[in-house]
DNA sequence: CAGGATCCTAAACGATACTG
DNA sequence: CAGTATCGTTTAGGATCCTG
């Protein structure tokens, strides 16, 4: 599927890029980097996450739930219920977001937060 | 300069987003992966990474550059000779291209060799 | 409440030609 | 050799409205 033709440095020695493609974007590691905390509905997700927009959010989880990493499990009720948590294969990437979470703490100067 | 106008999730607690932010996109990280090895001159880069257009590796050289990530040095001859390194922060980066690329290394199936 | 549909913008990416 | 200039393409991201 949409992985197959967005990876286009197996040619390349470089084993990093199919992470990147799971992660990278502007908005896919914060999503992971919240569920890592626990599972939440998709407005949670929504208001957790400042500034993404609707549909954005939604490709979003879609693609990840595509490439295993969480899991999308929809109540049938009325309102309707819908909570993403983090796979197996998700969970796992506890160690990569730690790396990075850590790396950027030690490098990166005063957040601008407004 | 270019990072405070890209940094947009200062205001969420996710400290991932600065590092995404510097390895992030399509060749970042190939670029550092490589030169993690050993220094290189433009024209090896652009040999080494299949693929990437002369335009595009020159503004990621740059922006890398401008990051603090690479070290750019110009040997006034002729013809030209540049060479790209790792800084220091470059190398820090290290543990987390080691994290992202086992990682890939475990999860992900046979690369697309062609 | 969870999101699909539609339309739009900005920026990333790319191919080719050219220059100091 | 190491790029820059120019132009074109692609796609991620976004605003708004609508629906089961």
């Amino acid at each position: 599927m949409k992985k197959i033709e967005k990876r286009y440095f197996a040619a390349c020695d470089c084993p990093i890029t199919a992470a990147m493609d799971i992660i990278g974007g502007k908005w896919k590691h914060i999503i992971i980097w919240i569920l890592m905390d626990e599972p939440k509905r998709f407005g949670e997700l929504h208001k957790t996450i400042p500034g993404i927009a609707l549909k954005v959010l939604s490709r979003q989880l879609k693609e990840l739930e595509a490439d295993g990493i969480i899991i999308r499990e929809a109540f049938p009720q009325v309102p309707p219920k819908v909570v993403y948590s983090l796979s197996e294969k998700g969970r796992s990437l506890n160690d990569v977001m730690q790396s990075l979470a850590s790396w950027s703490r030690a490098n990166i100067m005063e957040p601008v937060i407004n």
